[in-house]
DNA sequence: TCCTATTTCCGAAACGTTTCGGATAAAGTT
DNA sequence: AACTTTATCCGAAACGTTTCGGAAATAGGA
């Protein structure tokens, strides 16, 4: 592994000169950097980016923390987009991603804090961490490295966040029940530890106030974000509430677990009950009837929560706060009431 | 940031002592190494692993070139799978990965091997990468780091393979199809610089010559791995050979082209036309007709591929291939020819 | 010719660790 | 009492860069 100072010896010149040539500066004469480019070829010499970092401070690396890649993750492809559209924008920036083994099954003895210091990530991105997340805290309170929330409403002078709108995204897909005449309107909400099933069931009330409707708390079921816990719900819902016509599920994951459930029970959906979703999930195009969801752009999280963070650690930006809209799609899961 | 001057000093010891106190040598009196794990906790102190990769030559740290993380991946989130595989087995092990900004847009001006030998990584996993990547020989040839390859049968020093038996899982899924009466049998393959393509088309030659069939080359189709393109790939099979009841796809998703090609000129799944993939990717159990495929465990493909490259890295291991079985997984999309 | 700029180079320190080869002092051995 | 062990500590070098503050040599200007 060829270094500077082999360049520096076979070049006859000193080290600093190496540098300075391999580095562009203009008080080199172009001969001797020709030399020395040439040199470095021949060893082919490649800098050491550890030594490097170790004087500079500056390691061009972004910490990431998503605690939600896993096998169960592959249906939803939630954190996998989020991570393509970081990579692609860090890509772009020339900055490389640092995935920390955060392993959850063991709890982890180290905090994200201690991580990124370690390795001296300039940034971090953190996605998929429950509001309660024994660490995330110490991150916000802590202030010491810039980060990137994903769908975690905290702001420092830090931490910033992105999210998608996901009260009115709520909103959206309850008023589509609605506009089709639906009155008994369920829900089956994610757990109560992520900022957006909050955002999700006040847009699912919002938009029952707009309609003079009473709130129905008593309507919503907790799905826990899985298939299983969606089709548990809906299993709960179909019997406890016969009247419900429509059901607004919080992912499509769980809208897919309603759909299992209600085709045992034998009922036709969009014919006996409307359901909608929330992601657009890939899935969502392809089953069996097509879901009628509320669209996010997950890829768009990542790539502009990425492009967030490096303005901040380039210090371009004062915002700290970005939100997406989201989109609804029309498939074959939803229509209008029979009268 | 406090190092380990600062609790030298704070203590009243030399760095040499903090070092190896905090590092739990035993030749440290153990009240002194109370008193340093005291300031050091006060101080807050986290380790600068930069500085410590420096002199031992070690970051704990894994490359990742995955070419194939990219937008339109989510669909059939192989990369991901792989990627989680890797991201459980690598945090078990203690090593973190590195996520190298690899952007296929702008053609590269770094080889891999110089970006993974610029970052100090201890070794690398490639994954995504056609036969005729401008740099996959170089890593190879170069032999300068360990590195796993996946679904790329070239190996070394210190390159070693991982993949799943794609030639014998093509046969099986020819023969599902031979056994249920089919004898005019059509496949859509992959684009020619994928390995596994190769290797499917072979199973799926096999599968014919041992049912003493003659082979068919003009029946297969090149839908280079894409749901277009295995549509299009469909549709010119329909056109050119009327005779076929059955289409082997060397990828789940190109059959999903296919029966969308089918649905919309009007041709009944399973009934007229069987069909069947290979992957099992999470849509297969969804869309309609459930997709017959080959089941491909990805998960596994990066979890033993992350396995592999640390025992070669830590000296354990002298193998240098890993293959994994596939298996049949029957569902809607095909069933035996009526007679 | 003398002075000032300009061009081109370099020595040495610094970044934060680890580790080698001792050094010192106390304890044990004969 | 004169050794040898043992326990505990430390100085200094090393890892491969970057960068600060000059220095030497050449060119330009009066």
């Amino acid at each position: 592994m060829a270094t500077i100072k082999d360049i520096a010896k076979q070049a006859g010149v000193s080290v600093t000169t190496v540098s300075r040539a391999l580095n562009g500066y203009d008080d080199v004469n172009e001969d001797t950097r020709k030399k020395i480019k040439r040199i470095a070829e021949e060893l082919s010499y490649s800098p050491n980016a550890v030594a490097r970092s170790l004087v500079s401070k500056k390691t061009r690396t972004i910490g990431l923390i998503i605690s939600d890649i896993n096998r169960a993750g592959a249906k939803d492809a939630f954190a996998y987009e989020v991570l393509c559209g970081i990579n692609d924008r860090a890509g772009d920036l020339n900055y490389d991603l640092l995935l920390f083994s955060t392993n959850p099954s063991k709890q982890m003895e180290k905090s994200y804090t201690a991580l990124c210091k370690e390795r001296n990530v300039e940034g971090a991105i953190l996605s998929g961490l429950r509001l309660n997340d024994p660490y995330l805290q110490e991150v916000i309170d802590q202030n010491s490295f810039p980060c990137v929330l994903i769908d975690i409403p905290k702001t420092g002078d830090n931490v910033a966040y992105i999210t998608s709108d996901s009260r009115i995204g709520a909103g959206m897909a309850v008023r589509h029940l609605l506009d089709g005449g639906h009155r008994q309107i369920a829900m089956i909400n994610g757990h109560d530890q992520a900022f957006v099933s909050k955002e999700r069931l006040a847009g699912f009330q919002d938009a029952l106030e707009e309609a003079a409707l009473a709130p129905r708390p008593d309507c919503v079921y907790d799905g826990s974000f899985t298939e299983d816990g969606g089709a548990e719900a809906m299993y709960q819902i179909l019997i406890r509430h016969p009247e419900v016509t429509a059901v607004f599920c919080a992912s499509d994951l769980m809208a897919l677990g309603a759909l299992r459930t209600l085709e045992r029970m034998g009922r036709k959906v969009p014919e006996d009950m409307s359901v909608i979703g929330f992601d657009d999930i890939s899935i969502a195009a392809y089953c069996s009837p097509k879901l009628t969801t509320i669209r996010q752009d997950k890829y768009e999280l990542g790539y502009q929560g990425a492009q967030l963070l490096i303005d901040m650690l380039e210090n371009r930006t004062d915002n700290r706060k970005i939100m997406l809209n989201n989109q609804l799609i029309v498939r074959e899961s939803t229509r209008p009431l029979a009268k």
